[in-house]
DNA sequence: ATGACATTTGCAAAATGA
C-alpha cells in the first residue's frame, strides 16, 4: 500500500502535473495541500476519472486538503483540527482507507516569526498533538501525513544559515515536532534514509532546483501498528523537475499489506 | 536590506507562501 503526500501549490494550476502523477506513479492513498480552490472550482471530474476516489476540504485561494483513494471512496474520519472553534482554516482531513487511518496535513508556515501567523503556528501544533494522541490511543494504523512546514533537523537544509530566521526551523518549531514525536510516531522518510540531505521542497526562487537547495518539510509520521508495516519511504524527486511543476515533490510510504 | 518566483483574485497590484 502506497501513500503519498503531495502539497501542489493550487490543484488547478497542478492539474496536468497530478494526473500524471496518479496515472505513472498510482499510488494507493494520496494526500493533498495546497488546493487553493473551494470544493466548485476543484476539477473533481478529472481526478474521479483517473479511478481516484477522493474527501475534498477545500479554501478559496489558501490552503485546502484532500484525501484521494485508488478505486475506492476515501471514508472520511473527520475534518478540521479539533481544538479551536474559530480556526476556519482547511488545512486538516482524516479518512479511513483499508482500514489506515490517513490525515492529510498542512501545518501553518509560520512567517513572519516572531508574530501572530508563527503563534498561530505554535498553536495549531499544539492542538495537532492533542489530535494524534487521540488517534494513538486507537491503536489503529494511523499514518499522519503532510506538509508539516517544520525542518527537522540541520540535516534537512540545503544552508543552516540561509533558512536560520525562517520559522521553519525555530527552535520552538522543532521542538513542537519533537513533542509530536516523541509520543510514539516514526518519521518514515529518516527512517529508511538515516544519513544524507533528502528533499521534499525546492523553492522557485534563486535556481534553488538547479542547485539542489532544498529542504525536507514534508513528513509521514506513522503510528506503531503502521510503522510495523513499513516497507520504504521515498521522494518522487523527478516530478520536481517537470514543466510548471510544484514546489514541492511527492513523498510516500509503502506499507505492507 | 530587498527581491527573486509562483499562484489566486480579479483585471492592478496586493496577499500569501517557504
Amino acid at each position: 500500500m502506497k501513500i503519498a503526500t503531495y502539497n501542489v501549490n493550487g490543484i488547478n494550476a497542478r492539474l496536468p502535473r497530478l494526473l500524471e502523477y496518479l496515472t505513472e506513479e498510482t499510488p494507493d492513498v494520496v494526500c493533498l495541500q495546497e488546493l487553493k480552490a473551494f470544493e466548485d472550482k476543484i476539477p473533481v471530474k478529472a481526478i474521479e476519472g483517473t479511478g481516484y476516489g477522493a474527501v475534498w476540504h477545500g479554501q478559496k485561494s489558501f490552503n485546502g486538503v484532500a484525501i484521494l483513494a485508488k478505486g475506492c471512496e476515501p471514508e472520511e474520519y473527520g475534518r478540521g483540527l479539533p481544538g479551536d472553534p474559530a480556526d476556519e482554516q482547511s488545512r486538516y482531513i482524516e479518512a479511513k482507507v483499508d482500514g489506515v487511518i490517513v490525515a492529510s496535513i498542512y501545518l501553518p508556515n509560520g512567517n513572519p516569526q516572531p508574530g501572530p501567523k508563527f503563534d498561530y503556528k505554535l498553536g495549531w501544533m499544539a492542538r495537532l498533538r492533542a489530535r494524534a494522541a487521540e488517534l494513538l490511543a486507537s491503536e489503529l494504523p494511523v499514518v499522519l501525513a503532510g506538509d508539516f512546514n517544520v525542518i527537522p533537523t540541520d540535516a534537512d537544509v540545503f544552508s543552516r544559515a540561509a533558512m536560520a530566521h525562517d520559522a521553519l526551523m525555530q527552535p520552538e518549531s522543532r521542538a513542537a515536532f519533537r513533542e509530536l514525536l516523541f509520543q510514539g510516531w516514526t518519521d518514515a522518510i529518516r527512517t529508511r534514509h538515516p544519513v544524507g540531505p533528502i528533499w521534499t521542497f525546492w523553492d522557485y526562487q534563486a535556481g534553488c532546483w538547479q542547485r539542489d537547495a532544498g529542504f525536507r518539510i514534508d513528513h509521514l509520521l506513522l503510528s506503531p501498528v503502521a510503522a510495523d508495516r513499513l516497507l520504504d519511504a521515498n521522494v518522487d524527486k523527478a516530478h520536481r523537475g517537470r514543466e510548471k511543476a510544484s514546489d514541492h515533490a511527492p513523498t510516500w510510504v509503502r506499507l505492507a499489506d
